[in-house]
DNA sequence: ATAATCCCCACTATACACATAGGAATAGGA
DNA sequence: TCCTATTCCTATGTGTATAGTGGGGATTAT
């Protein structure tokens, strides 16, 4: 049941642009450099967020991705529904797609686990990581690792 | 984030045998037919829940799987320990694996998930399953799907 | 023009889900 | 007692999705 490697890289890449936000757009490169990431792989998921609305890009020299939205208007369900997808979890707790649909007693218990897991993700905000990340960097003096 | 089919199959494939504890040991192609899972994928995890202590094995014929303990002693949780293992969700959440460990921000929320989806299966017993199902073979008169 | 940058395509590696083949143990009948 | 069908058990092979790599084209500031 593991977290796909799409959201974790995903959520860590909107923290970092939202603690750079000021500056010129940020490059993939320098995202992957400090969140240690592989840069095409990290690529990759930008589009995905470009398309879902998150982050801006800026072609050519001096470009680079930068948040479309404010961080306090961003909760991670919703980056969540963008990188994991709809039926995260179990393919079938939104519909019947499986022929044991109506009688199945174990649906239920993925479908409460589920709603679980999403309420956490409902309550956090990109803007609750980031000044999380900001009291770190204060108590570390370490600027870069998230 | 998907769930495994390892947890998904053994979830039911205990709730099956609970619904067959009177009999004789149940053999794992019984198991398989009702349930619709194939047979020989559905034997390699009643071998992890039989060294885990879930079931217990009788060889030959007339054998196959009974249950090991009361369905009611047995929380979905101790079950996800078993086929989901230890760092479910990310390999991160209890120990220092990666080098970003003190000042991640995001291990945080993945672990207020985690807890969130597993107080949800230790509320949840094999008992509580069983009983579900046979109120819906009640509703639906429908022997065997679970 | 040049360097920096996003963007797209195709390829490789790894893990999980599932299938296949056979071996070992046991119950029950000849 | 021996034979045979039944069953658990182990090991290995195959398909598919996710993770990650690499090359090169399009775009833009300087």
């Amino acid at each position: 049941m593991k977290l796909t490697t799409k959201m974790r890289y995903g959520t860590r890449a909107l923290v970092d642009l939202a603690l750079h936000q000021d500056q010129q757009p940020v490059p993939s490169g320098e995202i992957a450099e400090r969140q240690q990431m592989p840069v095409k792989y990290l690529e990759s998921i930008l589009v995905l967020l470009r398309n879902a609305g998150f982050v801006r890009t800026t072609r050519g020299a001096m470009g680079g991705y930068s948040l479309a939205h404010d961080p306090a208007d961003i909760s991670l369900a919703e980056l969540f529904d963008v990188l994991e997808g709809p039926d995260a979890l179990v393919a079938c707790t939104d519909g019947p797609d499986c022929d044991r649909y109506d009688g199945c007693v174990t649906r239920e218990v993925w479908a409460r686990m589920y709603a679980a897991s999403r309420e956490v993700l409902e309550e956090t905000t990109l803007a609750d990581l980031v000044s999380r990340a900001r009291e770190k960097q204060h108590a570390s003096g370490n600027m870069y690792h998230i």
